[in-house]
DNA sequence: AAAAAAT
């Protein structure tokens, strides 16, 4: 299948070629002639699989043909945060070097004036974040009865982000008559609702189970001790070859923190988090794709669709609270093909969060010690299951995980693991068969946590939080598996 | 337990 066959026009072709793509990703290879046939499409897909281009494309050329005019927008895309809504724009006016459209990126953070020019003079495609967006139009800046084209990107990050009121709002600011395009990576019951509602007759697309992780990413596990967290990243980043790194901590503070420490150790890092104003955010980012700096600490506003090339490695300092968040967050590396890294520390407070991960992902991650001294006096408590101890042989865990347990479930996580897998791995789970049903336990959790009722805002925190109570005050799961005394200090060699 | 998004 080649980009030339799905329908484009010549200019367009020509605009793709120029970027150096010549075969589509499947997403792209099935929506790209559907939103060309106008057609609604419901998109499951994650970032990184090239859903982006799977829609600007077909939009440029639909877009081609009629007029802006005035405060008229003919389409609109909406992104859950303000660093998509800005790389969606770049591969606008990448692929529609060739074209004459217009485009205004609305966005908070900035000045309105430059964006109430735009629209003034007339646009064909608004990017924006559904804030901003509702801002300019309660001031009586746009208009978007001419909207005929829509795109709600990332729909169930819009959820956790509590912006489904907004969408419903702005949907129906909207021409009846349009076409809408919505991508997510997950479909729970309450983007289902909202896909119900505003799309008509959509077209299917689904090109990787939700909550799948790339192939082409190796992932380990490194057990250690909170304190030890620091030290253990240095060490990684020293003997890992390293090129360009992506640090992700579940805290601002943490980001803050880290940053620094990593800088006063010699490190060439820069940090992202939302409580940097959007200029610094900016700065950041730049200096980190120019390699002005290669290893950037970051909190979850760059989890999901931040797409920086030839990211070879990504840590999580602390393991992400919400699985999903994890599947975002290491898609940051192996993108396009290439082999990434992914690293996540885990010390005894992580142990709920990566079971749940594991439980998400459907596949133990295997384990990674490292040398390090500060590692070597974890404050733990002791070993409480005997299924803790069997996992912890003192020598030569590998042959013996080997007997005794079933490979991976799935072959796309075991081949890069297998090969590419220090010697000193072992996996710390033999409940394979469990896989299927906890899965859908995992599922149901993610649904209790968030409200998903249609009008819930943000001024709605309260129930919000209630519900938090109630999922937290369910049975606490055990500690750590490894809280016993942590093995020898295998050392890992050529990494 | 967090973060994000309008100011």
């Amino acid at each position: 299948m080649k980009f030339a066959d799905l329908g484009l026009s010549d200019e367009l072709l020509k605009s793709v070629i120029d970027a150096g793509y010549d075969e589509p990703t499947p997403i792209q290879a099935q929506a790209i002639p559907s939103v060309l046939m106008m057609r609604d499409i419901i998109g499951i897909a994650q970032t990184g699989t090239g859903k982006t281009a799977g829609f600007v494309l077909p939009m440029i050329d639909i877009l081609a043909h009629g007029r802006r005019r005035a405060l008229m927008p003919r389409s609109l895309i909406l992104e859950p945060t303000r660093e998509l809504a800005a790389q969606v724009a770049e591969n606008f006016e990448k692929y529609g070097k060739n074209h004459d459209l217009k485009m205004a990126l609305l966005i908070g953070g900035v000045q309105m004036g430059d964006q109430v020019k735009a629209l003034q003079e007339g646009v064909d495609v608004l990017i924006a974040t559904p804030g901003r967006l509702m801002d300019l139009f309660e001031r009586g800046k746009i208009l978007l009865t001419g909207c005929e084209l829509l795109v709600i990107d990332e729909a169930d990050r819009m959820l956790d982000m509590g912006f489904i009121p907004d969408i419903e709002s702005i949907c129906s600011k909207l021409p009846s008559q349009r076409q809408t395009l919505l991508f997510s990576a997950t479909m729970p019951p309450p983007i289902k609702k909202l896909a119900d509602r505003f799309l008509s007759n959509p077209k299917s697309i689904e090109v990787a189970r939700p909550a799948s992780t790339n192939i082409n990413i190796v992932q380990h596990k490194v057990k250690v001790a909170s304190r030890a967290k620091r030290e253990a990243l240095r060490h990684l980043l020293r003997t890992d070859n390293v090129s360009t790194a992506i640090v992700f901590c579940n805290r601002k503070t943490t980001v803050r923190e880290l940053a620094k420490s990593l800088k006063s150790h010699g490190f060439s890092a820069g940090e992202i988090h939302g409580d940097m104003d959007q200029s610094a955010r900016n700065a950041e980012l730049q200096k980190f794709k120019d390699g002005v700096i290669n290893i950037l600490v970051a909190s979850d506003v760059a989890a999901r669709g931040l797409d920086v090339k030839g990211v070879s490695h990504v840590f999580n300092f602390d393991t992400p609270w919400h699985p999903d968040d994890y599947v975002h967050r290491i898609g940051r590396t192996g993108r396009g093909g290439a082999t990434g890294r992914a690293f996540t520390l885990v010390s005894p407070e992580d142990a709920e969060a990566i079971d749940n991960v594991e439980k998400l992902t459907g596949g133990a991650i295997p384990v990674m010690t490292l040398d390090i001294g500060a590692a070597a006096e974890p404050d733990e408590r002791p070993a409480r299951k005997s299924r803790d101890k069997a996992e912890k042989p003192q020598r030569a865990p590998k042959a013996e995980k080997a007997a005794s347990e079933k490979p991976a479930r799935r072959k796309k996580d075991a081949a890069p693991t297998a090969e590419d897998t220090p010697v000193h791995t072992e996996s710390t789970r033999e409940e394979p068969r469990r896989d299927a049903p906890r899965r859908d336990d995992n599922r149901r959790d993610d649904y209790r946590r968030d409200d998903y009722r249609a009008d819930a805002g943000r001024s709605d925190s309260g129930r919000q939080g209630d519900r938090r109570r109630e999922y937290r005050s369910e049975p606490p799961s055990p500690p750590g598996e490894w809280n016993g005394p942590i093995p020898n200090f295998l050392h890992v060699s050529a990494l």
